[in-house]
DNA sequence: GCCAACGTTGGC
DNA sequence: GCCAACGTTGGC
């Protein structure tokens, strides 16, 4: 099982969108790093999801449902969606201040590729978030 | 709102 | 195949 991390801004599509909708094809990455990892998704992996741009924290766990697929939203067969559905909200969202200030955090991409949308965790930075959010 | 970082594109 | 120009992302 791998443990991941997928960045939305809120504004465009956020973990309460998700909620509502149950569950949603991830589309629209448009960056190979990303797109290589979504491929390596698979169905039961957990999926942290981060919001950027507002409020900057980790606000909910989704799963995985669907390993990926070609993109239904566009005809450019280099992009992949997978599906992911709504497990819980975090109690207290991690936010990105607090990721900075802890040293077991400071190799993830969230902090070291700040660009980048759809990232691992190791199970120990996934837990260590998880321990953060109470 | 600004701007640094960085990935992508396209001319050569 | 290189690299300058450009566009986008996302923290501040």
């Amino acid at each position: 099982m791998n443990y991941w991390l997928v960045k939305s801004d809120p504004g465009s599509y956020s973990w309460g969108d998700l909620v509502k909708d149950k569950k949603t094809w991830w589309d629209g990455v448009r960056n190979y790093q990303a797109r290589n990892f979504m491929v390596e998704m698979q169905p039961g992996d957990p999926v942290l999801v981060y919001h950027s741009q507002k409020t900057k924290d980790v606000v909910g766990i989704a799963k995985v449902t669907r390993e990926a697929r070609q993109d239904p939203a566009t005809d450019d067969e280099r992009w992949v969606a997978m599906e992911i559905e709504a497990v819980e909200p975090l109690k207290n969202p991690v936010t990105l201040e607090k990721i900075k200030s802890e040293p077991a955090l400071a190799e993830i991409h969230l902090i070291k590729n700040s660009r980048l949308s759809v990232m691992p965790l190791s199970k120990e930075e996934f837990d260590k978030i998880m321990e953060m959010s109470g």
